[in-house]
DNA sequence: CTCCGTTGTTAAATCGGATTAGCAAGTTGC
DNA sequence: GCAACTTGCTAATCCGATTTAACAACGGAG
């Protein structure tokens, strides 16, 4: 970018030793010998030129680069990118690596054209995220690449995935329930199957459900209803409203997503009802808005920050990468809207 | 990564050519004859092999790698991110060039860290983010390399900064409510001095507030008060409530940003008040609750993804960067929270 | 027929490190 | 006293491009 570097070259010149010699005594190999005398005025020299070595330059030899591709389809206009990408950043930067973020809307010819640019760099490895969970086709440039999938799934494809543990999560839902005394009066909304405007709901909706439904049944309890709608506020406010006015009376709500359980939290209200006096409240993914609703949500977090660190932790350690599936814990934020099941 | 890539000398060898040639056929260089018949032999040649230059080792000779770094204090736990990544990320595709995101936390040794990581692999420029507007000194190690200032301002350094334009956003807030009859009854919640725990207060809050009252007394209207508070939902709900308690009957509120409108409505709400019709409401940033509350938000949008973007144009342009500042519109995002007044 | 200027092409150097092969000088073994 | 090792270091290559310098072949001018 501007004045010149100061080169091994240089740090050589001035220990008075050859370019090999300095070579060695920087990288520290003790597989050559070095005499402690020229590794440390190598060692000093470099450190009163304030040498720092040329990635590029040898990355060209070595091969490596100290760098991770990262793939997505839509980073941002999700609530999914931030935290994703500070736990592949954190992990990243303890092992000295340093991540090329892109982003490729969805689009196939450009996700090609992103991941070439990643291998035309030699990026070590390529992450290749979703921002909801789903089954996906790698681009055909990333056969034989070294990779990890993150918050996706690809039959078929040799590659590690790493994804939220949803069932667990529904189960862990249902247990809160359980806990707080809830058997009868148990709605879900948002449902388990996919309608046309949120496919992302395919498998997280599905997975989430079945704990559910599994340790509800478990436990002597089971769903007064499934409601299915989009996983938006306006639906979550609308099937809420319809469900009320039409004369049903829960006593506890599963949403299952957040926006839902905002949409839930309007129509209560409008109906006189409180949360989580008259119904409880149980959600998931745990977005911005859960922790500053009133009363604050009780959710299922989407463990984010761990998919992200996970995914670097896999790609940079030693070895082949196996095609297992990694499920991350979502852990349950305790918050208000849980309460023992109203009289009545 | 894998399977060795097919590299210029193989095309040159395919071509019947020496790699000269081959070079400067694929570059398409004019200042170098090369027959027409070789320079359709070899691209023949490097189409039928599928080969893609070596980025890294062509960096090595001609010091561009054909990317950005991207430092900033914090890229997630705040809506600031997704979008000057996206604008960032597209305006760099479109030229060819790659991000590195890094993110230092707010601690200047990571930070200087993360700088020499970046100028290690040779980076051409480096973007300096800050998730507030505020005044910063950059870490040493950017001084006399190509720097823009993202959303931040260091007097002194020799560097263009893009920031919003907070001064005529605050002038647009006040347009939007005259134009809507709004003359007396008009708070400001938010404040424009910066309390200890919202520093990030001081640039955006004093630049709004002085757009704001231009043009309200230019509008022959004044604000009859200013509250002073934590940019953040409890204390938008507290002052609110507060402002109510104490009798204040207000016919505007403008919130210094969206987290306190939030509070504002919740507020508004317990009180029997609705929006518009009660209380006209206009706020700043846009942040995602905006479009979801009921009624939406009518806000001032921070121009996340135009800051990106420039700031990626500005750093690939030709020529020298100056230091100058860039002031990004923030456009008005008309909802429903303002009305006309209340009769009164 | 020689000199000069084009034209088209290539050998060789370069970028900044990592790595391989080899070479002196000093030790040890017998 | 000489081969066989060690020890410590360096010359030379290589990585995959770009770029400089030079060169053969040909055509036109004088």
């Amino acid at each position: 970018m501007s004045e010149r570097r100061v080169t091994m070259a240089d740090v050589a010149r001035r220990a008075g030793v050859s370019p090999t010699t300095a070579s060695f005594a920087l990288s520290g190999r003790t597989d050559m010998r070095i005499s402690d005398a020229s590794r440390e005025r190598v060692l000093e020299a470099a450190r009163e030129l304030g040498y720092r070595p040329n990635v590029t330059a040898r990355s060209l030899r070595t091969k490596s680069t100290q760098t991770i591709g990262f793939v997505s389809d839509r980073i941002t206009t999700t609530p999914f990118a931030g935290d994703v990408i500070r736990g592949a950043l954190e992990a990243a930067r303890e092992r000295d690596h340093l991540l090329f973020i892109t982003e490729a809307g969805g689009d196939r010819a450009a996700e090609s054209s992103m991941v070439h640019a990643l291998l035309d760099r030699q990026v070590d490895a390529v992450i290749y995220a979703s921002m909801f969970t789903r089954h996906i086709t790698p681009p055909k440039e990333l056969y034989g690449q070294r990779v990890v999938l993150l918050n996706c799934l690809a039959p078929g494809f040799d590659a590690p995935s790493v994804v939220p543990d949803e069932v667990e999560a529904g189960r862990d839902a249902a247990r809160a329930l359980l806990a707080a005394g809830h058997t009868e009066g148990i709605w879900s909304i948002g449902g388990h199957q996919a309608v046309p405007a949120t496919p992302e709901g395919i498998i997280a909706g599905n997975e989430r459900m079945r704990g559910l439904e599994e340790v509800l049944r478990a436990g002597g309890a089971r769903l007064d209803g499934v409601v299915e709608c989009d996983w938006d506020t306006r639906d979550g406010y609308r099937e809420v409203a319809a469900l009320l006015a039409a004369g049903h009376r829960p006593r506890a709500l599963v949403c299952l997503t957040d926006r839902v359980s905002f949409g839930a939290y309007q129509a209560l209200g409008e109906a006189g009802l409180s949360v989580p006096g008259d119904v409880s409240v149980v959600s998931f993914d745990d977005q911005d808005i859960a922790s500053v609703l009133r009363p604050a949500l009780t959710t299922l977090k989407l463990p984010h920050y761990q998919l992200g660190r996970l995914a670097v932790e896999l790609i940079l350690g030693e070895g082949p990468l196996e095609a297992v599936v990694h499920r991350v814990p979502m852990p349950l934020q305790e918050r208000a809207s849980i309460g023992t099941p109203a009289e009545g």
